[in-house]
DNA sequence: TATGAATGAGGATTCATTCAT
DNA sequence: TATGAATGAATCCTCATTCAT
């Protein structure tokens, strides 16, 4: 392997030490020690790759992210209809989860982290960009919806926000249920049942979609104490 | 004053200091030294009344939470109809939200610092609980609304669940307004909106809800770059 | 003994001790572990008198300056005639500086540390304060001496300079000395003879002071290579 | 260029380098990241030159010696008379100084770094040496102004002591305005008023050198608060 | 010979918790 | 009961030195 191979090797080890440590254990708990011997690193050799462990928390945070910006404007433009369109937002943007779980958690992370004041700005901004694309890219959808006839005429940019409302409060629900290891159900059907019920409040023609039958009366989520 | 009275004093003291430093700060960062020193007592008073950091948590955690428990449960037994119970409950909630944010920023601190491996197993039990009871309130009104055929047949878990998501994310992004010191609007009228254009999807008669008609194009929220 | 006492014993071990290897090791070098050991309390209690290294720096180099300030100018005030109070003043300072000879090193040691970028402002400032007393108490008794026809006319400033100058070398060479483990000479009468050497040029009546006659022939004081 | 010519380069780059960031930093915060930068080598180069930190040093301390120690030997034996030989020592040493100030600055650094425990004993051999020769240098010009009646008995050591004292005292003074950024006057004139005085009080006949008249009053330097 | 990636010991600082008064 | 001084484990970061390429 060359010198710039093992240079490159090593900047991915580093970072995907540091972002199932980040990922576990949040920013200021996060050990740099622990993510040098997971990465199979010296720790000095950390900071030969990053200034500081907030460097190295943005590098982790924004790792994916101009992957995942250009997908998902791929996925905004596909479907023939507005309905079909958000749908694969929605489908996109669940799959890319189901790869990349931590990226979206540590994502969600930075929103509730109560370090932000110590983060540098430009780790905000990439999250807050990534928030505005999200909502850009449906809003587009359901405006286009709106035009051809195919949605009532509504707030589109609040069903946006809606639609995305839900979306991190599932994801964000798993990653807890994960974190306290909690049997988790698959959640892209909970979401598309989700999107269909939202999406018919504002369907010209409500019966597109089918609504969910009434679900198994719901169990107690409650964890028993040990 | 008694020596009860000045004892329930001293904790209460404690219990408000604690509660706008964790409230600031997180759990992690939260600094014993400032709370006592808010609360005008000695750092070792605090373990005269409570046994450990995590436990000072849990008490600001649960404080409120018996008096919100009881509201909760009254509000989402008035109003004549089915719709009116569920925008009686958003009303509620987010009344007692803007009365005492800081009791809410804990919630949801919890479901996010990462610390949460440390936290005793009866905070996390307290939150679930919350949510279980929010979750339990809000399916009541639905499947009452199914069951006098004011709602059509549909999943009323999953609308529950919609219902709490979007009430989550609306707060959760207030906060992160605040935190930092963006400009932000009245949650409630957004709200509102938001119930009624997911309630409107299962509506019998969706005419009984008004859409809300298009806003004004939405400015980026982008941070500009110092 | 008293809880203030003790606090007070504290603060005073740790002066001690970071005087100790401070003038030992430099700023820089300087270790708070062995401080705090010699101290004999642990490392945190540093921390509790001392807001960081730099503060405790501050506080060791500032610690007599009240009192070596009021007995200088005291000493400057006591002899019959303007060379006796330049005799008097050189007296006194070396006098002082037998007693606390590592505080003049400290002093010294600002000028010299490369660190002085780090040093805190008022460090700097009381150094050169330091001087600026020394001189201008040596200054008045100079121009004492002229107004009263003892010296002739001259450059008062420049004769206080190099007196200074002089003690300073001879301290500072005592010094290097000293952490070179090499036989060093009492400097009392060393700077005794420099004084009348230099005063004597400008005395109206030169025989009043006697040169001092000439010394052994000086030995090498080449280290000899091991 | 030749493959030796290339190494020769390479070595005064180097020492160029380490020079400047030792001239500024001192030992212990001076940097080999950049001195290999600055010298345009990559680090690991500078372990091709020299062995280690310390020795790069002493690399720098000892570069100039060789020239300075033959230069400052004939200019001790320029001019007609001792008083003159004296003048041209002083002047010799000051234009030297003016040339190669951090060449001097390092030597005093040695003296008063704290690190010196550290420094081989032959950096230390070669600054003492330097000094002994110094002394050596002026003393043969004050003994021979004796033997030639041009000076009163005394005490030649002492004498040439307290002149190398005043220049030693003059330029780190110099030097410390330099780091403090206050303005600094010429030194030259500074000390030949001072050698001037010095001398005035062993010549036989003083009316040889006039002294200094006096000075505008001083003004403070203390470095005012920001 | 030159490179520069990797190393890892070392050191300042924080802060929850304890306990003598 | 209340205090607050003392503790010391925990952790980020620096940088001289090594060595494989």
């Amino acid at each position: 392997m060359s010198r710039d191979q093992k240079k490159a090797e090593s900047r991915r080890r580093i970072l995907d030490a540091a972002r199932a440590v980040f990922f576990r254990d949040g920013f200021m708990r996060a050990n740099l020690d622990e993510m040098a011997e997971k990465a199979g690193v010296a720790k000095g050799t950390l900071y030969r790759y990053f200034e500081s462990k907030a460097d190295l928390y943005v590098a982790v945070l924004t790792n994916n992210h101009e992957i995942f910006h250009e997908q998902m404007s791929t996925a905004g433009g596909q479907g023939e209809s507005a309905l079909e369109r958000i749908r694969s937002i929605a489908k996109f943007y669940f799959a890319h989860w189901l790869e990349h779980p931590d990226y979206f958690q540590i994502f969600w992370a930075v929103d509730n982290e109560s370090v932000i004041g110590d983060l540098p700005r430009d780790v905000i901004e990439k999250v807050a960009d990534f928030w505005e694309m999200n909502l850009n890219v449906t809003h587009a959808a359901l405006a286009d919806g709106v035009k051809t006839g195919e949605f009532v005429e509504c707030d589109t940019w609040e069903i946006a926000h809606i639609l995305w409302s839900v979306a991190d409060s599932l994801i964000e629900s798993d990653n807890t249920k994960a974190r306290r290891q909690i049997r988790r159900r698959p959640l892209e059907p909970l979401y598309t049942h989700a999107v269909d019920t939202i999406i018919r409040g504002i369907l010209v023609d409500p019966s597109r979609v089918a609504l969910a039958p009434p679900s198994e009366p719901r169990k107690s989520t409650l964890i028993p104490v040990k």
